[in-house]
DNA sequence: GCCAACGTTGGC
DNA sequence: GCCAACGTTGGC
């Protein structure tokens, strides 16, 4: 099992929007980055675990756990001309942007903050806190996981 | 293939 | 709102 971090503005998706839909089940879709992409399409299996981080927002960190529940299939919001995330250059015969469907886990008793992984001694390799890092979804290793379960 | 201009991300 | 750090685009 492998385990991902995924960022996303709790102004337009939070970890409470997944709770309360009915299934707490959401495609995590609008990821327009070729790095990102490759991880959603190939590399995430069903079962693998993701912390749920919030960006651009008073308090950005770790706010829950969710679960990969769907493995890389395209994102259809690509092909439609009015959504945000349109992308005239994927076409339904040749997607170019993809998506993984994520379940609710459950919420930290309290937010991990940026601040606090970067304070961190034995996170200086997470790629989130290095410098210039914008990658929307990335890997962590077994060990980074229960480093940052444990600041809970 | 280079690179300037532009757009986006996201912390602060 | 600012701006550093990137990624992408498109002229040449």
């Amino acid at each position: 099992m492998a385990y991902w971090l995924m960022k996303s503005e709790p102004n337009e998706f939070s970890i409470d929007d997944l709770s309360n839909r009915p299934e707490q089940i959401e495609p995590w879709d609008g990821v327009r980055n070729y790095q990102a992409r490759n991880m959603l399409k190939d590399q995430m299996q069903l079962g693998d675990q993701a912390f749920f981080y919030h960006s651009n927002c008073d308090i950005p960190g770790i706010v829950g756990i969710v679960e990969i529940v769907r493995t890389g299939y395209p994102d259809d919001k690509a092909f439609d001309p009015h959504d945000k995330h349109y992308d005239p250059k994927s076409l339904p015969e040749n997607p170019r942007w993809y998506r993984v469907d994520v379940k609710f886990g459950r919420k930290l008793a309290r937010t991990i903050s940026l601040k606090q992984l970067k304070e961190h001694p034995d996170l200086v390799d997470l790629q989130l806190v290095q410098r210039g890092n914008r990658l929307s979804i990335m890997p962590l290793t077994p060990r980074q996981w229960q480093i940052i379960l444990a600041l809970e």
